[in-house]
DNA sequence: GACTGGCACTCGCTACAGTCGAGTGCCAGG
DNA sequence: CCTGGCACTCGACTGTAGCGAGTGCCAGTC
């Protein structure tokens, strides 16, 4: 069955005065405040079509309508009306990311300003390791056996580790590690480092061997295999907002996931191309988030995407703003990134 | 007026129930479930003497006793048992913090651990830099321009800090710089350096001060006057227990300021023995934390304090539990320190 | 055939009255 | 000084009634 203009409408009213009222809406008040041009028992008749098809439901038999993830699916996809960001929007943006002056304060900046922009809990993935490459590696003798490997990536990340070496390892031996781990590897992306990262091992000469094998497992363990991703949060307050009719009265789930790393990263880091990403309730994988939406994109110098943001809120959420907040963020963020 | 022994116990035993059962205790179930020795009406009137000390308070004129902030403050300073950690807490302390590998770890590790055995918000502020000494200063070239200055500390904390120089820098000046910035202020406390960065910058060679100005300016700026301090935060979703009877009924005002790091660096950070601190309700400078307790000590090797740790909750908590169990949780990461 | 006005119906919300019971304060007596 | 008894308070719960927003359906109109 299609549904013709009107009937979208009508959907798009009832989103729209939901979103702002945050109160069931009914045929009466939808032809008040938008121009419809029929009259209440029409809007009605159309409403009942709506509802069978699964876009709005009515939480009971005597009141308004209220869309079900169905109807905000819809309603994304074909209905909203990009809202383009206001100047004072566009402002805020550069002024809030300008004086950044290290990678984690752009971070910590761009988590803050997306959480105060959209009145939401906001995400930022840290540049990933894997689709960073390596600008230098230093090694820093911490004692006789411990050496501090510190990784700094082109994205301007910067990790670090403890390794402890099989045995006491003379400052020459460092220097020379230090040459070749930086000459074999600079410039590579981790992701493909694996099989470089061991014929270094097998090169390298006989007395050396035992130390390269080392650091080259640890380089392995936390920089590849165990991906080591960095998430930044903010604007959980914002959760509260809407008194508790949002999340179906319990901030528990929620809150709970929003502890997970692992959960984060699949909520905002599987981004391969720059799109915007829109799950809707239902449509997330993650249980404790069926009464969440979220909006989510990949940001990254140029067109290369190296991480991902967004933000999470209620299903009641004024979807056009977000996406557009959330993008707009996303290229600034981008742009600062290529600048270094 | 003095408060006799008996009227103590009946207002221990009154936030004794109250805690565990979180409903306002009466004089019979009192009497009942405590072998006070005497009768209902007795215990009403040292409860009428203990309301009037302001001790205790009615919810409701024909409702049963609930503790005040005052109350509480008795019960910590006088009324409660030492409970000790029974044998499997001591061990899920061990079991959690054996596998560190890294300050990082340990920090993480700490505070997730901390947060599930009091079931509270944990917080713990990493090793203050102002407390650790340096262990090493290293400087890796990013571009002509540019140093990436990355401090290590003896409390294993690795800060870095993007550097633009005023002009081109060659390798050897790079060599030259790291070797005087390490004579100079390797083992030295962070909180004592201003001076010593500054006479760095007067002794230098002519050619080299433009660039040791710059450095010296970073070094100060970003670790000694705006004294980076990190903080970690876990269990917010422990504050959903207990419906919303705690916190009067709104998560708002905590969530944010738990977002706030300034907040939890005075929650937790303004620690100078050893000592245990426990902040109760009303005694929170912090106007957003008055419907709340703040449990916290110093920790570090030895004897020495180098950060703080600590659990926030309801003032409606287990007082003796969360206190035995921070400073447990306190011990252990100190000796872990220690250890490196 | 599509739209509209009218009408009966549903049902959540609020107010109000009545009951129950936990808990108190007070008092007289041991 | 403690205790049992008693009158009293007041919140929690229950049931009833009226209100009103909103619906679905139907007959009538363009």
């Amino acid at each position: 069955m299609g549904l013709d203009d009107r009937k979208l409408a009508v959907l798009r009213a009832i989103v729209e005065d939901y979103v702002a009222t945050q109160e069931p809406v009914g045929s009466r008040a939808l032809v008040e405040r938008h121009q419809l041009g029929v009259s209440p028992a029409t809007v009605r008749n159309d409403m009942a079509v709506l509802e069978e098809e699964g876009y709005i439901r009515q939480p009971h038999t005597s009141a308004g309508r209220v869309p079900t993830d169905r109807g905000y699916r819809l309603f994304v996809d074909r209905l909203s009306r990009v809202k383009p960001l206001s100047p004072a929007e566009r402002r805020a943006i550069e002024r809030f990311l300008l004086g950044a002056v290290d990678l984690d304060d752009v971070v910590h900046r761009t988590v803050r300003l997306l959480a105060q922009l959209t009145r939401q809990v906001a995400v930022v993935q840290y540049p990933s390791l894997a689709r960073s490459s390596v600008r230098h590696l230093e090694l820093v003798p911490i004692s006789t056996t411990r050496l501090m490997l510190v990784m700094i990536a082109d994205t301007g990340r910067v990790e670090q580790r403890l390794v402890e070496m099989p045995g006491p390892i003379p400052a020459d031996d460092v220097t020379d590690l230090r040459r070749l781990v930086n000459e074999k590897l600079v410039d590579t992306r981790l992701s493909e480092t694996p099989p470089l990262v061991q014929a270094l091992v097998d090169e390298v000469s006989p007395d050396l061997r035992p130390a390269m094998a080392t650091l080259a497992s640890v380089l392995l363990e936390t920089l590849v295999e165990r991906h080591e991703e960095r998430i930044a949060l903010a604007g959980t307050a914002n959760l509260t907002r809407g008194g508790l009719l949002d999340f179906q009265g319990s901030l528990r789930p929620i809150l709970e996931a929003l502890e997970e790393e692992v959960v984060l990263l699949k909520l905002i880091g599987e981004v391969e191309e720059s799109s915007m990403r829109v799950r809707i309730g239902d449509e997330n994988e993650i249980d404790n988030l069926r009464a969440a939406s979220v909006v989510s994109t990949g940001y990254g110098p140029g067109s290369t995407i190296v991480g991902g943001l967004g933000v999470l809120g209620p299903t009641r959420m004024d979807y056009p703003g977000t996406i557009a907040t959330v993008r707009a963020v996303a290229r600034y963020v981008g742009d600062l990134l290529a600048q270094n």
